[in-house]
DNA sequence: GGGGGCACGGTTTTT
DNA sequence: CCGTGCCCCC
C-alpha cells in the first residue's frame, strides 16, 4: 500500500514519511523535496487508515503553499479539499474564530484588517489620544503593538517604566478597545484571539486536541513565538507534531520569526525523530558547494550539508562592473544571450537585496526591449479602488466597521465634508455608538441631505444583499455606490474600471469554490491579497528581492549587488546575529539556481543621490575561489569575456521573445499624436511609456496598446 | 477635491 | 536621486 507512495523517495524521505505517530523534526535543506515529503506523509497517513481526513491539521505560511499542498494531496487521493484543515496560520485561526465567534468575543461578521488598514486604525487612536505623530510615529506604534501580540501579550501584560512607554501602552490599550468596539481583528489578532480561545475554553481546546491526531507544520523556522504557542496548545496528549523546516533558510527574524522554536520544539516535546534531508535535486555541484561553504561560516546552526548526484556543472560566473550601470548592462546582455540560445526568459531570475536596486536594471532591460516582470508591487486586493469597493461590502456586513465607514462615507464625493464627518465622529464618541449609528441619527436632522442619501444607499444595499449570489452583490454595490460611474468619468480611471470588473470575476470564482457568503468573501479578500499584478504568468524575465525568491528556483540566476553595505546590508552588519541572517539570505539566493549562477557587483553605485564606492561582499570571499570564474578580472571597461553559450535542456522549447523595441530617447510615431520622443517608462513590457509629442506634449501610454512605431 | 510644491527618508515583508 | 506624504491654494 505505502509502497506506491514512497517508491519515488530516497531513504531519508521515505523514513520521514513513514515515521510513527510521534513528534518529529525534519530538517529539510533547499531543494531536498520538502513539499513532497510533507504531502506524501499526509497521503500515507490517510491511505493507510491511520487517520481520517478530519484528524489532520496542516499549517503553512503562505496561501500559495497551502494551495500547492492541497492540490498535491487531492491528486494522490480522492478527497474533498473543503473538509480538510489545511491552510495558513491565519486562515486556520480565522476558521476557528468564525466557528466559535461567540466564545472568542467577536461578532459573526468581524472584519480582518490588513497592514495598511491597521495603520489607519492606529492613526485614529493616536489622534484620539492626542499623541504627537513625531514622537509616536504610527509605524513604530504598529510594530510595538504587533510585537507584543506576537509574544502573546495584551496591553495589560506589558511593562512600562517611563512616561513614554506608558503612553505607548495606553495607545495599545485604546487600540484594543477600538477594535473590539468596531468588531475588527488585525492579522496578529487572529492568532492571539485564537490562542486565547483555546486557553480559556477547555472544552473547545479538548475538542481540537482530540480531533487533530496529526499536526504538520511547513517552514517551521519561520514561526514566531505566538504561532509556536498556538501549536503547543493544539497538540494534545495523543497528537503528533511533524515539523518541517530549515534553520539555514530562516530569513524573517525581522518580522518576528524565532528560529529558536526549532531547538525549543526538540526539548519541549522530547522529539525522538530528527531526520535530515540533505540530498539536493535542484542544483549542480558547484552551486551547492558554494552554498555549503558560505553557510558553514554561521555558528548558530543545527547542522546539515547538501549534496547532489548531479555533476559539478559550470563554474559560478563573477562580473565586477565599474558602476551599477555597467553591472546592469552586463546582466541584460548576458540574459539576452541566454534567451537567444534557447532558455525561456521566465527561467531567468535577477535577484537583489533591496528593491531600490531594481530601477537601474529595469532601465537597462527596458532599453534593450527585454520583457521582464518585477515581483512585489501592489496586489489585487490592495488597490485603492478595490479597497473602496470592499469597504462598501464590509459596511453592509458589519455596520460598526468604522474603518470602512470612514473610507466610503464621502467616496465618491457626495458632499459630506470633513466638518460633517467630524460631527459624526463626535456624536459617536458622545453616545458610545458606531459611526454608522451616529450617521443614521444625524441624517434625520435638518441640513443633512447628503448624509441622508448616504444612509439610504447603504440601507438599500443591505436590503438587497439577502439571497443574492456574490457576483450580483458586487455588481449591485458597484452600481449603487457610484464607484463604477466615478471611475468611468475619470479620464485616468480606465484601469480602475477594469479592476472593479475583475472584482466581479473574483466573486464569481469564489462562489464556485466556497459557500456563497459575503463574510467568507471578505475574509478571503483580506487573507489572500491576490497576485501581485496582472499578467503574472507571462513569459518574462523575473526580477525580485532575495526574500521574495525563497521557495522558487530558476535555470539561471543573476545575483546582483554583492557589495559590503548592500549585501550584507549596513543595518545588519553590526551584530553577529544580523550578519548570520544576511548569510542565510545569501544561502537562499545561491540555492535558487539550477544550472547557472552569476554573481555581480559594482565598484561604484548611485545610492540616495550619492555615489558610493563599494568593496566586494565578504560573502563572495567565502566562496572557494576554484568554484568561481571571473569574467573580467582586473576590470577592463566593457570587455568581459562573454560566457560560453548556454546549452538548452532538451525539454525547454525555444520561445520567441516579443520585443517592443522601445528605448529612452527613441523617436516614435503614434497614429493619433504624431511624432514624439520616448522620455520615460515604468512596469516593463506590460507597463507604460512616457512620450513627449511634438504636437500634443508629454503623455503616458500603455506599451501594449499604444501603436507606437519607431521612426 | 485635486494638483502642485516642499520636506523627508530610503532593508527585507506574509498574513 | 526619487518616491511618498502632507499642506496649501485654486
Amino acid at each position: 500500500m505505502s509502497h506506491a507512495l514512497t517508491a519515488k523517495l530516497n531513504p531519508q524521505q521515505a523514513a520521514a514519511v513513514e515515521l510513527p505517530a510521534e513528534h518529529a523534526l525534519i530538517l529539510a535543506g533547499a531543494g531536498s523535496g520538502k513539499t513532497s515529503v510533507l504531502t506524501t506523509r499526509i497521503a500515507w497517513l490517510l491511505s493507510t487508515g491511520q487517520i481520517s481526513p478530519s484528524g489532520l491539521l496542516a499549517v503553512t505560511f503562505t496561501n500559495k503553499s497551502a494551495k500547492e499542498m492541497l492540490s498535491r494531496i487531492t491528486a494522490m487521493l480522492p478527497l474533498n479539499p473543503r473538509g480538510l484543515w489545511v491552510g495558513t496560520f491565519h486562515g486556520l485561526c480565522n476558521r476557528m474564530l468564525r466557528l466559535h465567534h461567540r466564545d472568542a468575543g467577536l461578532p459573526e461578521a468581524f472584519a480582518i484588517l490588513d497592514q495598511s488598514e491597521q495603520l489607519g486604525a492606529i492613526k485614529r487612536v493616536l489622534k484620539f489620544l492626542g499623541l504627537d505623530d513625531d514622537k509616536y510615529p504610527p509605524r513604530a506604534v504598529q510594530n510595538y503593538i504587533n510585537g507584543h501580540k506576537e509574544n502573546g501579550r495584551r496591553a495589560g501584560d506589558v511593562d512600562a517604566f517611563d512616561d513614554y512607554s506608558r503612553q505607548l501602552r495606553l495607545a495599545y490599550e485604546e487600540y484594543e478597545k477600538q477594535c473590539n468596539r468596531e468588531g475588527v481583528a488585525d492579522f496578529s489578532e487572529l492568532l492571539l484571539r485564537c490562542y486565547e480561545l483555546l486557553t480559556h475554553k477547555p472544552e473547545i481546546r479538548k475538542h481540537y486536541q482530540e480531533r487533530f491526531a496529526h499536526v504538520l507544520v511547513d517552514e517551521f523556522q519561520d514561526t514566531n513565538r505566538l504561532q509556536y504557542a498556538w501549536l503547543k496548545l493544539l497538540a494534545g496528549k495523543n497528537s503528533a507534531i511533524f515539523a518541517v523546516g530549515d534553520d539555514d533558510q530562516s530569513i524573517y527574524a525581522f518580522r518576528g520569526a524565532n528560529v529558536g522554536n526549532m531547538v525549543d520544539f526538540q526539548s519541549d516535546f522530547s522529539v525522538k525523530h530528527v531526520i535530515r534531508l540533505e540530498q539536493n535535486y535542484r542544483s549542480h555541484g558547484n552551486i551547492l558547494d558554494a552554498a555549503n561553504a558560505v553557510i558553514s561560516n554561521n555558528t548558530q546552526r543545527l547542522g546539515k550539508e547538501l549534496w547532489t548526484q548531479a555533476s559539478a556543472g559550470e563554474p559560478i560566473r563573477v562580473f565586477e562592473g565599474a558602476s551599477d550601470f555597467e553591472e546592469a548592462q552586463f546582466i541584460v546582455e548576458e540574459a539576452q544571450t541566454l534567451i537567444r540560445d534557447g532558455m525561456a526568459s521566465s527561467e531567468i531570475a535577477i535577484l537583489y537585496r533591496s528593491n531600490a536596486q531594481s530601477r537601474i536594471i529595469e532601465h537597462a532591460l527596458f532599453s534593450a526591449g527585454v520583457p521582464y516582470r518585477v515581483y512585489g508591487g501592489l496586489r489585487f486586493f490592495e488597490r485603492q479602488e478595490i479597497k473602496h469597493a470592499l469597504a462598501y461590502l464590509r459596511l453592509i456586513a458589519n455596520p460598526s466597521d468604522d474603518n470602512a465607514f470612514l473610507r466610503v462615507v464621502n467616496f465618491p464625493t457626495r458632499g459630506i465634508g470633513l466638518k460633517s464627518v467630524e460631527a459624526i465622529v463626535d456624536r459617536a464618541r458622545l453616545e458610545g455608538c458606531s459611526l454608522w449609528q451616529a450617521a443614521c441619527a444625524g441624517a434625520s436632522g435638518r441640513g443633512a441631505v447628503a448624509l441622508g442619501k448616504f444612509v439610504h444607499i447603504i440601507e438599500a444595499m443591505r436590503n438587497q444583499v439577502e439571497g443574492l449570489p456574490m457576483t450580483e452583490v458586487v455588481d449591485m454595490m458597484l452600481d449603487l455606490s457610484g464607484l463604477l460611474t466615478h471611475y468611468k468619468n475619470d479620464k485616468e480611471g480606465e484601469e480602475r474600471v477594469a479592476n472593479l470588473e475583475e472584482l466581479i470575476n473574483a466573486a464569481a470564482t469564489f462562489i464556485s469554490e466556497d459557500e456563497n457568503n459575503l463574510i467568507a468573501f471578505l475574509s478571503h479578500a483580506s487573507l489572500e491579497a491576490g497576485d501581485h499584478q496582472a499578467g503574472a504568468h507571462e513569459e518574462a524575465l523575473q526580477l525580485m528581492t532575495v526574500h521574495a525568491a525563497k521557495g522558487l528556483e530558476f535555470h539561471a540566476v543573476f545575483l546582483s549587488g554583492l557589495e559590503e553595505g548592500l549585501f550584507p546590508h549596513d543595518n545588519s552588519a553590526n551584530d553577529k546575529a544580523g550578519v548570520e541572517e544576511e548569510r542565510r539570505l545569501m544561502y537562499v539566493a545561491i540555492t535558487r539556481a539550477r544550472q547557472r549562477l552569476y554573481i555581480s557587483l559594482a565598484q561604484s553605485r548611485m545610492l540616495h543621490g550619492q555615489t558610493r564606492y563599494g568593496v566586494a561582499s565578504r560573502f563572495l570571499d567565502e566562496i572557494p575561489q576554484e568554484l568561481l570564474k571571473y569574467l573580467n578580472r582586473g576590470y577592463a571597461p566593457s570587455s568581459y569575456s562573454s560566457a560560453a553559450a548556454y546549452v538548452p535542456p532538451a525539454a525547454s522549447p525555444k520561445k520567441s521573445t516579443p520585443e517592443h523595441g522601445l528605448s529612452i530617447g527613441m523617436k516614435v510615431e503614434h497614429p493619433k499624436f504624431g511624432l514624439g520622443v520616448v522620455t520615460d517608462h515604468e512596469g516593463g513590457a506590460t507597463g507604460n511609456v512616457q512620450v513627449n509629442f511634438a504636437q500634443f506634449g508629454s503623455k503616458w501610454l500603455a506599451v501594449a496598446y499604444a501603436k507606437l512605431k519607431p521612426v
